[in-house]
DNA sequence: TGTATAACTTAGAACCACGGGC
DNA sequence: GCCCGTGGTTCTAAGTTATACA
């Protein structure tokens, strides 16, 4: 295991230590023996805004309760953002600031529309201008003070070993930001305190000590779960975690675990494939639609697709969710037979589009299933994810829907990392191959961003640039042809020196373009077993940190440790 | 068998600091 | 030395899965 590093860097563990200590890791769910932290940074208090910033309610200035005027600073602080021109959030916000009111307050302002943030927004403004504008030393106490808190809030003693803390910060009050059309924009995320937080930590560890003149809601003290501290958010009624950070040894073995899954997987896929093929005839509808949805799942990267409540959230669906009107069946499109169209909104709400020549049996298995429905009924009638999960249980000890898409993710970055690599290529061309590679699965599991704001511009200096290399290379060229005899050898080095320095040029223009709409991050990340691309490092030469920034090998960690050159998925 | 809840992973956007180019 | 763009970091929402319970 590379995890016992973690362990004989341990001087006071005694040998012995090291079989127990594997032995707990990984029974009946002890996540660990001892833990010890300092609890969470609570969120600043509210800082009420100088008398000369004011508040108009139609037209007129109006002095606002301290907390309205706090609920009414996070609109404000919103108000150049597209959120605060929808209906929902609108409502939303103003239901809920209405809450935060003085009955006083409830009776003047009627409608929000009358409201006048402005002069709100811009003293924020400025200030954030005076922020940027501050010296070097007063930005360098701000360094220290945050290095502090970090020092003495950051990490936790897990077993004996100091682990860094990912969010140990807790989130401060605001209004909700949720992603496309979430039903519940704009309403009050309230503030946290004391009162409202869980404390876990180990029976025999110093306690984290709540605020002066407060107390924590609850110490307990369960060895079953990571988290250090928890509480309930008001948006959704859900539980939030503070957890470490991904170098801890606690998630880099969970991750390890995923991939070695979705290794497993690799050897038992074929199998599982000729099955749900074969399920493709079954006399049982609801085999037939399990099997369809596992195709699915296999071949396009789709998540499982839990059943959300209606009106709780905003309106996306996975594989086992998806509905009727999310697909069009084509018998011929373009050339092709059987194509199935997908278009549906997928987590975060992002869109899935998608045109996919299918097999025969799967077609008309659609058919079958869209038959006599509405388009806004479910397409797998009978299957739901757990049902779906049962099944792979039963395929292969730990397969769930979304080891596929681990799955599928690592073994297409190694089949593209085999067939594009040219080992005559210099690093920047090989770590263009790299980033096709890591796009290739970027497009699988449909990871897509907002192309950036500057994207233009940024395209049109890099191609400045290149136009400027370019002359620069005419000019050298020219130089070296009329200096037949004076310092050849040293006008040539010039040459190929641009040479080099304009394929770069040409190379990152590629790539940026070709990445416009899409984010490799989070396959690199979350899909990718590290130990693929370590290995492609150590093979071809490339450093390790061109791949892989300081944060990511922290991550990875345990297969920089591991993985030798001939390491394939 | 369905439903609620808890725990944990995955996700894109916002924010921020830093370094290269002028 | 300054400005601007970028990559890295932070933030927290939105998924998946397991499990408890009716």
């Amino acid at each position: 295991s590379p995890f016992l590093y973690s362990l004989t860097s341990n001087p006071t563990a005694p040998d012995t230590c090291l079989f127990l200590w594997e032995e707990e890791r990984y029974t009946d769910g002890v996540k660990w023996k001892f833990l010890e932290h300092k609890g969470p940074v609570f969120a600043p208090p509210y800082d009420p805004l100088p008398s000369n910033v004011k508040f108009y309610y139609d037209g007129k200035h109006m002095k606002l309760s301290s907390t309205a005027e706090e609920v009414a600073t996070f609109f404000a602080k919103m108000l150049d953002h597209e959120y605060t021109t929808k209906e929902v959030f609108r409502k939303n916000f103003y239901k809920d600031w209405r809450k935060e009111m003085t009955s006083e307050e409830k009776s003047k302002i009627t409608d929000l529309n009358k409201c006048d943030f402005s002069e709100m927004s811009e003293y924020f403004k400025a200030q954030s201008e005076a922020r940027k504008a501050m010296t070097k030393e007063d930005k360098q106490k701000i360094k220290e003070e945050n290095e502090r808190i970090l020092q003495e809030y950051g990490f936790c003693i897990m077993d004996n070993h100091k682990e860094r803390i990912a969010n140990f910060r807790i989130e401060p009050p605001g209004l909700f930001r949720g992603r496309g059309d979430h039903p519940k924009m704009g309403m009050l995320k309230r503030r946290i305190r004391p009162e409202d937080i869980i404390v876990n930590c180990s029976k025999d560890s110093k306690h984290p000590k709540p605020p002066p003149g407060t107390k924590w809601k609850e110490v307990r003290h369960d060895n079953k779960v990571t988290w250090l501290v928890s509480w309930t958010e008001n948006i959704q009624g859900s539980i939030k975690y503070i957890m470490l950070n991904p170098s801890s040894r606690i998630k880099g073995e969970k991750d390890w675990q995923k991939y070695e899954t979705a290794r497993r997987l690799k050897k038992c896929v074929e199998r599982i494939r000729a099955q749900y093929r074969d399920d493709w005839k079954s006399k049982e509808m609801r085999i037939r639609q399990r099997a369809v949805a596992l195709y699915f799942i296999d071949k396009l990267a789709l998540r499982a697709g839990n059943e959300k409540e209606e009106g709780e959230t905003a309106d996306t669906v996975g594989c086992c969710s998806l509905r009727v009107e999310h697909l069009t069946l084509h018998q011929e499109m373009d050339g092709q037979e059987y194509v199935v169209e997908f278009d549906f909104l997928g987590k975060d709400s992002i869109r899935y589009y998608n045109k996919v020549p299918v097999e025969k049996r799967v077609f008309k298995n659609l058919q079958l299933f869209m038959e006599d429905k509405e388009p806004e009924d479910d397409l797998f009638d009978r299957l739901n994810t757990s049902i779906l999960n049962k099944h792979l249980q039963e395929l292969m000890d730990g397969l769930t829907a979304k080891v596929f898409r681990t799955y599928n993710a690592s073994i297409t970055l190694q089949q593209q990392l085999n067939e594009i690599t040219n080992s005559e290529d210099n690093v920047p061309a090989k770590i263009l191959s790299y980033n096709r590679a890591n796009r290739a699965v970027a497009i699988l599991c449909n990871h897509q961003r907002a192309p950036p704001k500057t994207f233009e511009k940024s395209m049109q200096n890099l191609q400045t640039k290149i136009d400027a290399k370019k002359e620069q290379l005419a000019d050298a060229k020219r130089e070296l042809k009329m200096s037949k005899y004076l310092a050849v050898e040293s006008k040539k080095k010039a040459v190929q020196r641009i040479e080099e320095q304009l394929m770069k040029l040409e190379v990152q223009a590629t790539d940026r373009e070709e990445n416009k709409q899409i984010a490799l991050g989070t396959s690199k990340l979350n899909y990718l077993d590290p130990r693929i691309s370590i290995a492609w490092c150590k093979k071809f030469g490339i450093p390790i940190e061109k791949i892989y920034n300081k944060t990511q090998r922290e991550k990875f960690a345990w297969a920089i440790d591991m993985a030798e050159k001939d390491f394939q998925f």
